[in-house]
DNA sequence: CCGATTCGGCGAATCGGTTCGACAGACAGT
DNA sequence: ACTGTCTGTCGAACCGATTCGCCGAATCGG
C-alpha cells in the first residue's frame, strides 16, 4: 500500500496525493475528500524511509544513555521518560542508544548513517570524545550536563555547585560545624564527571566560607555502597553531624548504616541532598532536598534540540537549573555530639 | 558524501562499490582495496534511509514500554537494558515507544510507517488491543507476558503462577498457616494484567491445596502504597505471619510498615517474593525470592524476534521461565503469633 | 473578445542506496 | 578456431515518497 496505489484508486496522480496530505499546494476540496476517503479505507501511512530519504531528515532523535550495565538512577529514568514524552508531543521518535565501549558500533551507526536528526547526550564528561565526534559529523546535539568549555554549545544542566553550596549554608545556619559530602563514585569523578566535580567545588567553597570542617567521600550508586560509605564516615569522623549527598541511589544504604549505629535522622544526624523529587519524598523520613526537575529538563532538552535542528546556525542556548531546596524532615538543628 | 561520490573517486561504478561493501558478488582484490581506501579517507557510511527504502527493512526494532508516567520497576528497567544490549549485539537499533492513550500516535507511526522490522511489547494484558493491531498490520512481534490465547504466538514470560505456588508451599512447609499475597495495583489487575492474574491463581490454588487461609491485597507500585497496604493487612488480619509479594516496588513500604508495627523480618514476619535479583539482594534483610532473570528475558525476546523477522512463517515459539527460589534471609519458621 | 491571471492537477526528476541482466575479455575444452 | 564458462564490471531499473516546472481550463479585467 503506497502512494501510487492510493493515487490510482482515487483517480489522481501521486503528486496530487502528496499535496493533498501535506497541504503545500492547493488541492480542490472535492479531490481532497476523495483521496482522504480512499486513505481511510486502506489505512495507508507514508513509508518513513522513503520520506526520510527525500526530505533528508528522519523525524527521529537519538537519546544516548549511560551504559546500561550500571543501573540508571531514578533521576535519569525520569529524564528519559520526559524526553520520550516531549518527543512524542513533537511527533518525533526516539532511538535509544547505550554509550560505553561495548556500544561503540551503535553510536557510529547513529551518527554516520544519518538515522537521526539530532542527539541528546546524557551524563557527559568535562572532556567528552563523543561531543567532538558529533561536532565533527555536523550532527545537532544537546548535552545534559556541560563540558569544560561550555560557551558556544547547547546544554541543559543542574547547578550542582550552587545547590550544594546552598545545602552547606543551610546546615551551617542550623549550627552544624562538621559535615560531609557524599559524592558519586570515585571512578565517575576520575573520568571527569562534571556534576560530581562541581558538587565538590560548591562544597569546598561553602565550607571554607563558613569556616566549617568538611570531608568528601565518593560513593558507588547503590545501597550497599552507601551503607559502607556511611559506616566509614562514622568511623573516621565521629564528629560529623550532617551529610550533603548528590547520590540518590546510595540513600537507602546511608540510612541503614545510620540506623545500625543507633543514630536517628534527623534527631542525631541531618541528611540533605540533591535528588529526584519522587526519591526524596519516598525516603524515610522525607528528605530535605533540592528536587532535580528531571521532567522539566527532558522537555527543555527536546525543545533546544528541535530549535537547533530547525536552524543549525542559531546562537547556542543553554539552561542552568537551580531548583529551590524543599524543606522536609531529614534536617534538624545541630546538637552537641553525644557520641565520639 | 554518498555512494556515487565514492564510486567517482575510485573510478568505478556505483554498483561495484555496493558489491565491494556487501560482498554479494565478486570484486577483484585490487578494486576492493582501492574502494576501501577511498572510503576510509572520506569516512563514508551508507545512508540508512536509502538502504531501508530499497531493502524493505530498517534494521531497527521497536520496544514498546509501559506508560512512562508510571515509573518503571527495576525489573522492567533491567529488561530494557538487556534488550538494548542484545539488539546492539545483533547490529539492530532500538526505537523506544511509550504505550498509553497519550502515545497512540507514536504507536501508529511505529507500525504503519514501517519504521521498524519488528516490535517487542512489554506488559501486555490478557486481552490486548495492541496485539491485534500488530497482527493486522502484519508486523512481527514478541510479547513479554502472554495473552489469554497463548498458543500460536511468540512470547517470553515468567511463570508467575508456578512461582507463587512454590512460594506458598515453601511458607506452608515452614508452618505458616495464614498468609497474604501482595499483588500489583487494582487498576492493573482490572485491566487484565496477566502476571497479576496468574499470581492470583497460583496463590489460590496452592493455598487451597495446603489448606491455608490466604488473603490477597492489591498494591500500587511504590513505597507509600506498600506501606499503606501492609498497614491494612496487619489491621484486618493480625493472624497473618507471612506475605508473598510480586510487587517489588512496594517492598520498602512493606518493610517500613512492619517496622513501625514493631515486627521484625524474618523473626516476626516472613516475606517472600518474585523480584529482580538486584532488588532482592539490596533489600534488608536480603529477600528470599524467585529472581526474575530479566536480562535473560531481554536477550531471549530479541532472539525470538529476529527469528520471526527472518522467517515470518516459522512456527511460533515461546519461553516460560521458572527461576528457582533463592533462599536468603527474609523467611523463617512460623511461630505462634504473639500479637493480635 | 482577447490577453493575463489564477487554479488544480500532472509528469518527471530526485533522494542514495541495491540488484538484475548484460557484456567484454580471459581462459578452457574439443 | 569455435563454442562455452567464468570473472569482474557496468548501466539501468527500482524502492516510495517530495517537489519543481509546466499546462489546460476557468476566470477576470479592459
Amino acid at each position: 500500500m503506497n502512494i501510487g496505489e492510493i493515487a490510482r484508486r482515487a483517480g489522481v496522480s501521486r503528486s496530487t496525493v502528496s499535496y493533498a496530505l501535506s497541504g503545500k499546494r492547493n488541492v480542490s476540496e472535492e479531490t481532497r475528500l476523495r483521496i482522504q476517503q480512499v486513505i481511510d479505507e486502506s489505512d495507508y501511512r507514508p513509508n518513513a524511509a522513503a520520506r526520510a530519504l527525500k526530505e533528508g531528515r528522519t523525524r527521529t532523535i537519538g537519546l544516548v544513555i549511560p551504559p546500561p550495565a550500571r543501573r540508571l538512577t531514578y533521576m535519569q529514568l525520569e529524564f528519559v521518560a520526559s524526553v520520550l514524552e516531549a518527543a512524542a508531543q513533537n511527533d518525533l521518535d526516539v532511538l535509544l542508544s547505550p554509550s560505553g565501549d561495548k556500544y561503540e558500533h551503535a553510536f557510529k551507526r547513529l551518527i554516520d548513517g544519518r538515522r537521526v536528526d539530532g542527539v541528546i547526550l546524557m551524563e557527559i564528561r568535562l572532556q567528552d570524545p563523543r561531543v567532538e565526534r558529533l561536532e565533527k559529523a555536523g550532527m545537532p546535539f544537546v548535552t545534559i550536563g556541560h563540558t569544560a568549555r561550555s560557551d558556544g554549545s547547547w546544554w541543559v544542566d543542574v547547578d550542582y555547585q550552587g545547590l550544594v553550596g546552598r545545602c552547606v549554608n543551610h546546615l551551617a545556619d542550623l549550627g552544624h560545624r562538621s559535615i560531609t559530602l557524599i559524592n558519586r563514585s570515585a571512578d565517575l569523578l576520575a573520568s571527569g564527571y562534571g556534576p560530581g566535580l562541581r558538587a565538590r567545588t560548591g562544597f569546598q567553597d561553602a565550607v571554607a566560607e563558613r569556616g566549617l570542617s568538611g570531608f568528601e567521600y565518593p560513593c558507588g550508586d547503590d545501597a550497599p555502597a552507601g551503607d559502607g560509605c556511611m559506616a566509614r564516615i562514622l568511623e573516621h569522623h565521629p564528629e560529623v553531624t550532617a551529610a550533603v549527598t548528590v547520590n540518590e541511589a546510595a540513600l537507602p544504604g546511608l540510612q541503614r548504616a545510620l540506623h545500625r549505629a543507633g543514630l536517628d535522622v534527623p534527631r542525631d544526624f541531618s541528611l540533605i541532598g540533591v535528588a529526584a523529587q519522587h526519591w526524596a519524598e519516598e525516603f524515610h523520613p522525607p528528605l530535605t532536598s533540592a528536587d532535580v526537575p528531571a521532567g522539566e529538563m527532558g522537555a527543555a532538552a527536546v525543545r533546544l534540540l528541535t530549535e537547533r535542528i530547525a536552524d543549525p546556525a542559531a546562537v547556542p542556548e543553554h539552561l542552568l537549573l537551580s531548583p529551590p531546596i524543599s524543606l522536609r524532615d531529614s534536617v534538624s538543628r545541630a546538637r552537641a555530639p553525644e557520641r565520639g
